[in-house]
DNA sequence: TTGTAGGCGTTATCAG
DNA sequence: CTGATAACGCCTACAA
């Protein structure tokens, strides 16, 4: 029952394959990959001899003869993120349903490390790369997936082998943004992340679009532009609170700056949420934990991570992928209340 | 200026360089490995070549040739923990120095799926593998590094290609118990991870340390055994009020049970730390901003990634590894105070 | 020191 | 439907 083995690590090769099989090479190779039919008889044969033997297919060998790698690259911004660390979770667990094997690399919000690392994935012979966020062009992204099919998640992009889909992060924020305001708060802070993301720029829109369905004006001061991190939230609060302008809730467009943003205003013996009512964005596990539990506004990042990979099997299948994702929605925790006054 | 190319997608191979120089293809090879000598004015020759046209290795093509991939395999448990996320980024960060890249696979805590993780990576045929935690036996894993590189984080193992090291978790459990019994407290409850971990099983040893240290009796009611998770901590915390035993203060061996510890003891009416000073293990960046910020003890895990990849780079180079990890330390933040009565 | 030839494990292109 | 025969891009004897 012991599988044979010619080689020294046990490593069974197609040849070896075809030989115990009967058949020639090209006939395994069909088999694996339904390139072509064949006859039922030869079929069971190899595939018996597949189980036999052990065999499993070389995807080095694979990569170089031109097919496929069955890898696919993913550019990531910050590997140690939270954020991240969920959304690769989806993409690992969907991908190898299929057989796939995805190859991580940061692209550490610099455009020339994103490039550095599509260029990485594109020398390993990735069969494609999803992209999350990151700094790149338009016309850059789309110039790669001539070459590849590519996810791109959080922007707009057309293209043949180009597939883009976005959370609806516009609705989020109105979403937080109205949750503050049906508790009766009219001075509601914002802060808003890096806007080079359009992700951070229509987030920021929901909450204009909230303000202005409940006749509230923007006030400038109680807008600050910070960058997705728990540090920057904690100093976002502070240059809040620097201007004089005073707010009894606040906005913060992810749950990391939230967080940040809630030890802020912890510092100047600002209580969450007796003195500020808190909203976060994205639903991270840190959120139900937070203290207290924070309210904010749910996009599974895990789902978002399945999305990506099930599109891009769709798209290496030659279909046209289609992604439904959850609608945003608000999780009322402990974090914001009424207003009292 | 524009590199020229006689492909459709700009790829420039070992072999274009070679004719360009006007040398043999073997010479590029011999000058790009460092395998034999080369004359000084081939060498320029070809590294003008190499400049001219852009080649970049194929990393692919090396692999199948029986060279190196230029990458490692990295078996992680579950990719989207905070905790493995900064290992993750140490791990990649030194790796991409020496122009490796890493291959995160997922165990997700389950001997069978890591079995699995490590024989996608063999097949990959990444040049070693680094295995952080997990649960595969001593022994497994000494064969698998009998045909390569291997780095084990988290474990004492012996072998010519095999390297470990470990975080000194006992030392860090005894810091961390003792900074609370010099705090005046007699009845720290502990939570332990998972205890097939030897850190778990280290951080709770430390624990026993102190406390006899301090001629405090172990009392079984306050130790309870959880998972390393947010909510295995909160859960942790139900479990231990549920006994009768009091107790002042609490030792969750890792960050996030810490986290989930805390929100149980709200959840119970009890104030961090009015109530009960509480401790954590890691310092994650979760810990900075907890609510009240966590005392912890500090292993820099970014700095075990940087370890355990330099390490690799150091086996995969024919050399003895060494690796100095900075020793643990408490930090001491605002979860824990002096007992009062 | 250098070049030639063969091979790594598969897939792809042709003939049959 | 099936089997030779080339690649794929690089490395490594072996020979010169």
């Amino acid at each position: 029952m012991k599988a044979p083995s010619s080689r020294p690590d046990g490593v069974v090769t197609l040849e070896q394959v075809a030989e115990q099989a009967g058949v020639s090479p090209s006939t395994v190779s069909r088999i694996l990959n339904g390139t072509a039919a064949v006859s039922q008889a030869k079929k069971d044969a190899v595939q018996a001899a597949i189980r036999d033997l052990g065999f499993r297919p070389n995807p080095v060998a694979r990569g170089l003869a031109g097919g496929r790698t069955l890898s696919v690259g993913v550019v990531t911004q910050i590997i140690s993120s939270p954020f991240y660390g969920e959304a690769l979770l989806g993409i690992e667990r969907e991908l190898e349903r299929a057989g796939y094997v995805p190859m991580f690399v940061s692209g550490n919000w610099h455009e020339d490390d994103e490039r550095k690392a599509i260029e990485t994935l594109l020398s390993r012979r990735v069969d494609g790369v999803i992209v999350l966020a990151g700094r790149l062009s338009d016309a850059e992204l789309t110039k790669v997936a001539d070459s590849l099919p590519m996810v791109v998640v959080g922007r707009q992009l057309e293209g043949p082998q180009l597939f883009s889909f976005s959370f609806d992060n516009r609705l989020g924020g109105r979403l937080a943004t109205q949750h503050l305001i049906e508790q009766g708060h009219r001075r509601i802070a914002f802060i808003a992340g890096d806007l080079i993301h359009e992700d951070a720029v229509e987030r920021q829109n929901g909450y204009f679009d909230a303000l202005a369905a409940a006749g509230i004006a923007v006030d400038p001061n109680l807008i600050v532009q910070s960058d997705f991190t728990e540090a920057g939230g904690m100093l976002a609060v502070s240059r809040l609170l620097e201007r004089d302008g005073r707010f009894t809730a606040l906005f913060a467009s992810n749950d990391q700056m939230a967080i940040g943003a809630c030890l802020g205003l912890h510092r100047r013996n600002l209580r969450v949420p007796d003195d500020v009512s808190l909203v976060g964005f994205d639903d991270l596990i840190m959120a139900r934990y937070a203290m207290p539990p924070l309210t904010t506004v749910r996009q599974s990042v895990y789902e978002i991570g399945v999305g990506a990979a099930t599109a891009m099997l769709e798209l290496l299948r030659g279909g046209k992928p289609k992604v439904q994702l959850p609608e945003p929605a608000l999780v009322a925790r402990e974090s914001t209340r009424r207003m009292t006054r």
